[in-house]
DNA sequence: AAAATAATTTAGGTTTGCCAAAATTATGAT
DNA sequence: ATCATAATTTTGGCAAACCTAAATTATTTT
């Protein structure tokens, strides 16, 4: 059996691998909110079950088996993300913290049914793609708004954040998941960066821009 | 902080509680699937905590604090009954263990929405009823069909036990919540009960007409 | 290359919830 | 009323998941 801590920790490395690289101890105590000496324990814990590779000193990375549990968490917890908001029509900025508890529901049947409720979703409120059953994640070709060149007109595909007070303020802003942006202008002196989206203008920080995933028009 | 464990003694104490009588160690124990043991240590925590109180070697009884806990986790697992078999179209014999997880789930916000969505139902798949925000539940005048007399006609309120295999018997003898039962014998000798569902004959044995809660046609 | 600093692991300890075995208390039989 | 049995509680111990502080290893600075 495996623990919902045990999920927890499998999510926290998968959300925190880049390409081929290791995740560091210090970086998971940070994302899980707890310290490097409990990491420790529980990364020994996983490697003895096979859900990580571990080298002393040099990180972690997901086994096969550990990718495999990573994504139907995170296929559990989107699903849930869209059904809070679209069924139970919740903000976007409130589901994150519900969604943390309902990814941990063990029922393989309960998923399906809920994915085939909602119409097989691809993608979760805050942009994020849902894995279908086997893992499979659809891939987009997308860039951070803090990337992106004057004059460029693109689509929000998504949040690489799930702070409340920050997808609060995009709703203040009126910009949401599919809102058409065009770049105005960028300040050289703070990267930040003037928009129009359509009705008004508003202005982006480089912080805020750094979260903000943007695609092509399709 | 009220941990699930703690959750699930208290709403078992409720289920267990008839009238004003205490509950026993050794019922508790055997409700939770566990040890006298164990139920000894748990009471003694929850009594601190003034959620039940404890008479050593008499039983435990509900505080008011300890009942509206329990009422609420009742009302949660209830709820997501009803969701899982109206919403997503799970049989009734399949939903009682997912409830026992999804009735967890921390968010007032949460269950209020799905209250709201599922249209504020009064009972649940196998007829009990859902209590409400206050813990107020819903009377009804309701016998054993044990207990029904030879020529009584009456319908099926709901079923004392959430056991699988009886649900899907039920199932097969196409019995459900609000099929009108006739009976036609009671049998002396076992006490089981010949019955006329309409379309067909069929026979109880006592101890099935003993989880059979059944109450008069409106 | 050695020293200082940073990251990681280990050691030792806590809390929660569980258990088996032993001790205690209540209850039913004679 | 006493004894036997049943129910309950206590004792001592285990595993999971966490923590602080100390020890170890890696990295960076000088």
């Amino acid at each position: 059996m495996i623990t919902a801590s045990e999920e927890n920790y499998l999510k926290s490395v998968f959300k925190l691998s880049e390409k081929d690289k290791s995740v560091s101890t210090n970086d998971l105590a940070q994302s899980l909110g707890t310290t490097p000496a409990s990491v420790s324990d529980m990364v020994k814990k996983l490697s003895e079950k096979k859900l990580l590779a571990h080298q002393p000193y040099k990180g972690v990375k997901l086994t096969q088996a550990g990718k495999k549990i990573a994504l139907d968490i995170v296929r559990k917890h989107r699903l849930w993300e869209v059904f809070l908001t679209q069924t139970l029509e919740m903000k976007w900025d409130s589901v994150h913290e519900i969604a943390e508890q309902l990814e941990h529901i063990q029922s393989q049947d309960l998923i399906r049914k809920l994915d085939a409720f909602l119409g097989y979703p691809r993608f979760d409120p805050h942009g994020d793609p849902i894995p279908d059953e086997n893992g499979k994640i659809e891939e987009r070709k997308t860039i951070l708004l803090g990337e992106a060149k004057k004059g460029a007109v693109l689509l929000l595909a998504g949040v690489l954040t799930d702070n409340s007070d920050f997808l609060q303020y995009l709703d203040q802003q009126q910009v949401r998941i599919g809102s058409r942006l065009t770049v105005l202008e960028i300040l050289p002196f703070d990267k930040s960066v003037s928009l129009s989206t359509g009705k008004k203008q508003i202005t982006f920080s480089a912080l805020v821009c750094q979260q903000l995933l943007m695609m092509e028009e399709v």
